[in-house]
DNA sequence: CATTAAACGAGAATAAATCTCTTTAGAATA
DNA sequence: TATTCTAAAGAGATTTATTCTCGTTTAATG
């Protein structure tokens, strides 16, 4: 995902947050790095344009962009957490192998499983959201997007 | 789930593991704690009948567990992990208000998934296993469970 | 019962994340 | 543009879940 400083600083606005130099190294960073980054992995990006971003700042950016539905979190088996700037719905592709995490988008998919639940209710609970794990083997492929 | 004493020591001599005090202790523990404990609750839980277990040999007795395929671990947002006693497949719904987290097994779900991705491949990608994490919220229920 | 490798206990070490407090700097207003 | 106010950032100490190390114990086997 390719997004310009003006974007960025348009989705801060957005959400009526300040724009500081922190918040769009930080966010620019996570738009950057495509594979669900930690928090030491953001540091490493800005650590030649911003070598001076605390790393508290960091974590209260990131709460903050959370809060903001600007990222989300990653679910993982880790006690490491990650970061995903996607915001549009979207599954998870997790390799057995490694700790690559792709993004996976299926409307269809979304849509059935509307529909099935539509149908066959879960008791005593409220669906909300449905995201799907979908843990495999991610196949050769010369070009890595 | 009430699973005895000997049916966890079967458990442990089917997959070849020593059967230690410690270990009958944590699988006691993590099979009556339904609610998807962390390591911190398997040592409350464990408290009064085994005080002395140290929270090394905890965190050392869970990984050798997960690597038996005893018990899972769980994917979350947060930070601290947290164990599942259930092998049978299955999906999580997650609370948007709280830290529950509910099994949920739906055969006739998994068999629509796999036929459905064995019609829409994933590119690039050879699919091992797919978990949905339900977000949503628990609706009162007189008798939890 | 003796042997031995595996497992445990104790506590130090690690490191991700949080917290506190002071300083800085957006941005709204004049 | 300068002023003011408050949110945000910086610095570094702190917390705490988890890991590691190493000496001791114990389960399993013959």
């Amino acid at each position: 995902m390719v997004v310009s400083v003006s974007q960025i600083k348009d989705k801060l606005a957005e959400k009526g947050l300040k724009i500081t130099p922190q918040r769009i190294a930080i966010l620019e960073a996570i738009y950057s790095l495509n594979n669900h980054p930690t928090a030491e992995m953001i540091m490493d990006y800005m650590k030649d344009s911003h070598p001076s971003i605390a790393s508290g700042t960091l974590y209260k950016v990131l709460d903050v962009l959370i809060e903001n539905k600007l990222i989300n979190r990653v679910k993982t088996e880790k006690d490491i957490m990650r970061y995903d700037s996607i915001m549009e719905h979207h599954h998870h592709l997790y390799s057995s192998e490694s700790e690559d995490i792709k993004d996976y988008v299926d409307r269809e998919l979304d849509q059935f499983l509307a529909e099935y639940f539509r149908k066959n209710s879960i008791k005593n609970f409220e669906i909300r959201e449905i995201k799907l794990q979908i843990k495999g083997r991610f196949l050769e492929s010369q070009k890595h997007e």
